[in-house]
RNA sequence: GCGGAGGUGGCCCAGCCUGGCAAGGCGCAGGAUUGCUAAUCCUGUGUCCGCAAGGACUCGGGGGUUCAAAUCCCCCCCUCCGCGCCA
């Protein structure tokens, strides 16, 4: 959520965010009203309110006719305030509605452009890997070692739901095991959320209400499964305020992600698009000043998994247009996929500047005592399992359909060094 | 799920029965006083509207009653204790 003091003071700036993010102007030209408007109806509230006060002081002294006029009086006063309140309420609903669909103003260093093609390779990895058989694509390597299921996932539970047997849910683990412990040796704490979430915390980070469709609702409840980790693991902290000294404060989250995907025919095959999915989530809360660097540091510390498993990637700058509802500054990361001869968007890293941290009222006091202002938060998948999956399968399968075990995970896969068909 | 006790400003806590400007303490900031420090005293301490003067709001959330609600009534949320259920 923007400061709406802010979009007040510079409608303009405001105009051309939405305009380089593909938003339609009626978001501000629609605030601006109903917020004149409001503040038009808080200043009479106010007055009558006072009124109400002062009469309130002078009733218990009054006697007799004089005291039964001034009650029939403040009973048609306490009635107009009444109808005037149902007013403002009404405009507060409105106007939050507004604020809450207007997205994050993109840092200066973000590349205005309307999609993917405006979008800046600022770095890239290693080399594509060069076969001299043809490389299968990872839903066939999956089906013939058999440790990817597709018919038995979509029996359980339907389309876009897979099972991960033997090997593949061991690669899997490591991978996770793998990642958690990169993490933790680059100083993130490691949590362990819940997956299911309500709605303030959705609310929190900027999936609700624009994304609403593509997550997961439990109407009995009310409760959301959780689009990312990002969505717990930030929300923490909703209401807290920390001392200055305490930031910037790191978390790894390893969880199962859900997506609906609304809206979108099951047209990637294998498990680059599915509904659930393990994530490693990198979060961090910092300063203000340093918002920016860190998410520099927050982009190297996903690349060095990336790096440990020796995917040939590249990063990607997003561009206003193809930029998320709620980052400043996103970079994502690619790796590439030879069985399809694609580049996978395996992590994507972003800066919200105090975006969520006005959402969900996460504080920090510059100094002891001093009045709390916003933190800033990141974050950035380290990395999302599926596709890293696609990736380790497809780079390291070999002419006899056998898939070497990259040589950072034997650890965690007690030494094997080849998943084959037994 | 049942029974009980709770939720009051950055923190602690009174007020609730019996409706009438949220008392007091701590912390912190500014000031006064003082060789320095400590102690003491005064003022301030959240949100919103307003250029300001000023005003409004704020007692877990939402409704209701009332001229007037922290206080009375209804619904809901959360925490703690006990019971129940349970991998």
């Amino acid at each position: 959520m923007l400061d709406v003091d802010l979009i007040r003071r510079d409608p303009e700036l405001i105009r051309a965010m939405l305009r380089n993010r593909n938003y339609s102007e009626d978001l501000l030209d629609e605030f601006l009203s109903i917020d004149k408007e409001w503040r038009r109806l808080i200043d009479e509230s106010n007055r009558l309110k006072h009124q109400r006060n002062v009469a309130s002081e002078r009733i218990p002294k009054l006697k007799g006719d004089e005291k039964k006029d001034a009650i029939s009086e403040m009973k048609a006063v306490a009635e107009r305030i009444k109808q005037i309140d149902a007013a403002i309420a009404d405009l507060e609903a409105k106007r939050d509605e507004v604020v809450l669909n207007i997205p994050n103003v993109p840092d200066r260093s973000v590349p205005v452009g309307c999609d993917y093609e405006g979008n800046r390779i600022v770095a890239s990895y290693g080399e594509v890997r060069k076969f001299d058989f043809t490389p299968k694509k990872h839903y066939e390597i999956g089906e013939d070692l058999d440790i990817i299921d597709f018919e038995r996932g979509a029996k359980i539970t339907g389309s876009g739901f897979y099972i991960l047997k033997g090997d593949g849910a061991r690669l899997e683990r490591a991978l996770i095991q793998y990642m958690l412990d990169v993490h933790h040796d680059q100083g993130y704490k490691e949590v362990f959320t819940p997956a299911i979430v309500n709605t303030g915390a959705v609310i929190g980070t900027g999936q609700y209400p624009k994304m609403k469709d593509d997550m997961y609702w439990c109407e009995r409840d009310d409760l959301w499964l959780n689009p990312t980790a990002e969505v717990p693991v930030t929300n923490m902290h909703q209401d807290e305020i920390f001392e200055r000294e305490q930031l910037p404060i790191s978390y790894a989250a390893y969880l199962p992600s859900f997506r609906r995907e609304a809206g979108r025919s099951a047209d990637t095959r294998g498990i680059i698009r599915v509904h659930q999915f393990n994530k490693v989530e990198l979060v961090k809360f910092v300063h203000p000043d340093n918002s920016f660097q860190e998410l520099e540091v927050l982009r190297s510390d996903a690349e060095a998994i990336l790096q440990g498993l020796e995917l040939p990637y590249r990063v990607m700058l997003l561009c206003t247009g193809d930029m998320g509802f709620a980052s400043a500054k996103t970079y994502d990361l690619e790796a590439h996929s030879p069985g399809a001869d694609q580049w996978l968007e395996v992590s994507s890293c972003s800066c919200f500047t105090d975006f969520q941290a006005r959402r969900a009222r996460v504080k920090f006091r510059p100094e002891p005592h001093l009045k709390s202002e916003f933190v800033h938060t990141l974050n950035g998948s380290g990395l999302a399992l599926p596709r890293t999956m696609v990736a380790v399968l497809e780079n390291y399968q070999n002419k006899d359909g056998t898939v070497t075990v990259p040589e950072v995970l034997r650890p965690y896969m007690k030494g094997q060094e080849v998943i084959d068909r037994s």
